[in-house]
DNA sequence: TAATTGCATTTTGTATACAAAAGATTGTAC
DNA sequence: GTACAATCTTTTGTATACAAAATGCAATTA
């Protein structure tokens, strides 16, 4: 079992949210795999804390899909399919889209600057070949243009969208082949929007979108196939 | 105080997800208003349950946006903003025309069949002009688009951002200039899904949006409009 | 040997208890 | 009458206790 997950106890907040953090964190990292339960007395026990933050967490984590509530037999993390990722992606294509018209409306001039660096930036991050680093620019470029919109609702919609794909994004940055597309496809996104031209931008960004889905797809099926490998030799 | 919800027993389920219905379905009724704080140890009393199932439906309602915690001072019933709900609307713009364009894809014979006759049932309804009657031929007809799309992430992200709405949706139906307005949308879009026409579909969901938008604005300002009269009276 | 029944254990669902923080109230001093 | 302080109340945050359901296992029976 991933072992040595701790509650953060530096952060001043009630403990449901330090344990819902924790819990998600453990979920998305794959520290917690797909299927395994989650038992409330075992998680108060490994965290310190008692029983009550951690259900008021498991039911956070409900609501958000991170884990699925059976009846009377408690939360286990939610089982991702190739079907729910493909929901996810469906509309990720549609609201990504959204979010590059409404940053080419909206977006500053500060925050043109920083879309700019954040392009840069994130090619010299690919040069370091660091998986980590990528991500962090990855995520640091998508962070600016999603805040450009201004909406609280598309900005919290779109970062729950992409928790669901977190446990996929370091596949498809670890594909080395895919680095000087996903270098274009931001050069691509940022200059649509600094030209403000809404219709290259949605362009653009479902284009990013449908290769990052045939990327994890393409992973998600690898992964069956060994998990199927692996079953039949067992038999 | 708006008085008398008490939980249906009827239901078997946790009592946690009762307290969560009951308590969800007197925010958006409007029976319990912007701002008006949530107490444990009363709304326990007045459900004649404990704390516990209380607290794990706030922290779900806490997710979905309608209440805001304030730390150390608990629950209160998330407050409207114009703001706020025009982001809403920007969402869900976006998420109608995906909607719309899916269905194109993947209705089936009968569900085309079945969105014929709840067009039909809709323009009967508002001539019967019983505000509910109509908001149910509404919601019906929508359902069945939504549900036409087979991706269940859309359908229950569609159902929470319409919840946002609900407290308005009786206003821009209450308005009978607007009926044959909205029988026609109804229809323009019907057609499209009809014919595959996604680009026209699309065009139909997002006029319907923009023009329940308008009204539900105009509604908003008009109350708030009221309530600082009232303020002006009372100085 | 297979199936079933009964018991023990585990685990959830719910209620209650207690501590600490925030808020209201009262009393006193100026 | 106002300002400030002390105290009392309310309310949340957290822990624990207890009941009921589900599960697993062993023993018994056909």
């Amino acid at each position: 079992m991933g072992d040595n997950f701790t509650v953060n106890m530096d952060e001043f907040l009630p403990l449901r949210d330090v344990v819902f953090n924790t819990l998600r964190r453990a979920i998305l990292t794959g520290e917690l795999k797909p299927g395994e339960r989650l038992m409330e007395i075992h998680l108060a026990n490994r965290l310190g804390v008692s029983r009550t933050p951690i259900r008021e967490a498991i039911r956070k984590l409900e609501l958000e899909g991170l884990v699925t509530m059976i009846p009377r037999r408690g939360a286990e993390v939610a089982q991702i399919t190739e079907k729910s990722l493909q929901d996810v992606l469906e509309v990720r294509r549609a609201l990504d889209a959204l979010c590059v018209e409404l940053a080419c409306d909206r977006i500053t001039f500060e925050e043109k600057e920083a879309l700019k660096k954040a392009c840069d930036e994130f090619e010299a991050a690919t040069r370091t070949g660091d998986v980590t680093t990528i991500a962090g620019a990855d995520v640091a470029l998508h962070d600016i243009i999603v805040q450009a919109t201004g909406n609280q609702r598309l900005i919290q919609l779109i970062n729950n969208l992409s928790e669901q794909m977190y446990r996929y994004r370091f596949e498809y940055i670890k594909d080395e082949k895919g680095h000087d597309n996903l270098v274009n496809e931001h050069r691509m996104i940022y200059e649509s929007i600094q030209q403000g031209d809404k219709k290259k931008a949605a362009e653009a960004a479902k284009l990013h979108i449908d290769n990052q889905e045939k990327s994890i797809i393409r992973q998600i099926r690898l992964e069956r196939e060994q998990q199927l490998k692996k079953k039949d030799k067992r038999q």
